[in-house]
DNA sequence: ATGAAAGCGCTAACAC
DNA sequence: GTGTTAGCGCTTTCAT
């Protein structure tokens, strides 16, 4: 087994009687072709299994048919279906994908100090994560299309869900069930800016004041993001002298720790304590999790239209906004002791 | 705010007063420059903001400094996790990631069909999918280093864990809890071939085996990997006159659909049937499941090394086989009616 | 130690 | 419809 040499253009050009010139254009489909010499350029193209150089391609071109990817985290589950989604309309499109991880903010300073996209890709997409004001200005450097996925923009094209009204939909079916008692576990991520779960966080005040219930501040908590500080602050919850009859979790995994704990202190969900979370993760659907379903794959896709349009030089919305959905399982029910209001 | 244009090595060149001949081998650390003359030119680039055009370096050089990574799966959590761990060892070595998701049979014809990768990258990194003859063959058309991770591999150098012996972890743990009646639940990802779960289902029986366990046929069930799948399966082996009372599940996502089974159906875990999975799954820990853990990231960084070793023009081990390890939660406990053996 | 010049493989004017 | 000819931005002999 030996490895081929690496054909040319010339070869294909040569082999088919062309110029080089015809035969570039008849590769890339361009008017002005016969379709005959077409034909036979493809054929000689064929049995040469020629391949394009990209990189030929790329410089004389000054396009380089690929789009970086920048996530806050690879393997959590929304920003893993965020990639997805987006994966799948980049390659119909004939992009490529370049992934970069920029986790803490180490990585993230540094990402933007040296920008190693640059000069590499013709857009690129942010996951879910907050762009500042001197992080914007690096990307301008860069002179490439920017959209957003997973979380608002004020500069850029984003798709996103109403955190707001997904919140609302929780804490609506909370009460809706008669729950006066109700608790939040907010859930910050320790590397991004407080700004994510904001709209989670005022959709509790809002929904408790639409309800005409009193704040009880000792029942927030916040935490980092995931399910063993879920359960933390849950552990937390329960030791309250008057602890809550419902819990609302900032996101499944959040849920899911919380849960862990009620288990572990032998209180029933929901006999004891109805439990409801955000964004239906996998996971959900196989603990009977009751939740509020963000459609995660379908964000990445709108995301990478966003990008298509874009580089194909057409005007696409700044903003589209994905419904969400509440999913109603088996860890919510009325309070014990007060049937649903009337 | 305006787009920087693009500078390129003939402006540093001219900046330094050097030619770009000198002024490309100091900015490559290349030798024969004197010390003066590239930090000027250093200096030079540095006011410019002087990045590479990577195309046109790679077109000049030859090599892309780029790897292409092909996953079966991006948003499962196994594969999400080798990706993060190979991203991380690939950028700290400088080359940046195309991520290629070849999700069914047809993806994958497809890929290797128009080998998207040819000419792209310097080598390729295949995660947990076996590769077949013809498809090798293409490969090799590559003219690329590959390397596979997360499963065993008969050509390139992999990293993986042993299956059997996870399976056999697992099984033991069971055994010497005193079950008899142990079923298992095998996963098959319905677009892979089977190859990959047979480490898993062999030791089932070779564990039965060597604890003088008779097999019954019935007690086995196999169904496509997944959650729901698994409680598909449970629901079956629930149905049998005489139910196990232990279930070896392939993976803890369907262990957690085997557990939601029996929940629903009113058993407790671990009284009425104990569950024990594989792979140590985040949620393991957040619904206490029993299971026996792999390393994933470490998994994918061990890979990345390989890619970059290989790259280097090292030589780098054929294989490294990672260790599991039984992590016992609160899903496994002796049988009701026998205690634990002896 | 440095410079001149020839490509790397392709695309895009511009002629014909 | 097809061919000629410049580049695209860099690396790398080969001279000097």
């Amino acid at each position: 087994m030996t490895v081929a040499r690496q054909v040319s253009m010339a070869d294909v050009a040569r082999r088919a009687g062309v110029s080089m010139a015809t035969a570039s254009r008849a590769l890339n489909n361009a008017a002005g072709v016969a379709e005959a010499t077409r034909t036979r350029v493809f054929r000689a193209a064929e049995e040469l299994s020629y391949v394009v150089s990209p990189e030929a391609s790329s410089l004389a071109r000054g396009a380089t048919q690929r789009v970086a990817v920048v996530v806050p985290h690879i393997s959590r589950w929304f920003f893993a279906g965020l990639l997805e989604g987006l994966e799948a309309v980049l390659r119909d499109a004939g992009l490529d994908l370049l992934l970069y991880h920029v986790g803490d903010m180490e990585d993230r300073r540094e990402f933007f100090d040296r920008l190693p996209a640059r000069r590499k890709v013709d857009a690129v997409v942010v996951l879910a994560f907050p762009v500042d004001e001197e992080e914007q200005r690096r990307f301008q450097l860069m002179g490439v299309d920017i959209v957003a996925a997973g979380g608002q923009h004020a500069t850029y094209p984003y798709v996103c869900i109403d955190d707001e009204m997904a919140g609302r939909q929780a804490m609506g079916h909370l009460v809706h069930l008669g729950h006066e008692r109700i608790a939040m576990i907010a859930a910050v991520d320790p590397d991004q800016p407080v700004s994510l779960q904001q709209g989670r966080s005022s959709a509790y005040y809002s929904s408790l004041h639409d309800a005409g219930l009193a704040v009880d501040d000792d029942l927030v908590v916040t935490v980092n993001w995931g399910g063993p500080e879920g359960a933390l602050a849950m552990d937390r919850l329960l030791g309250l002298r008057r602890p809550p009859t419902a819990v609302y979790a900032h996101s499944d995994e959040v849920a899911l720790g919380a849960m862990r704990s009620l288990r572990r202190a032998g209180l029933s969900v929901p006999g004891d304590v109805s439990v409801v979370g955000i964004d239906d993760h996998p996971v959900a659907e196989l603990v009977d999790l009751t939740t509020v379903r963000q459609p995660v794959e379908q964000q990445g896709e709108i995301a990478g239209e966003m990008v298509v349009g874009l580089l194909r030089g057409e005007v696409v919305q700044r903003s589209v906004t994905v419904p969400t959905q509440l999913v109603v399982r088996s860890t919510t029910a009325p309070p014990r002791r007060a049937g649903p209001r009337a």
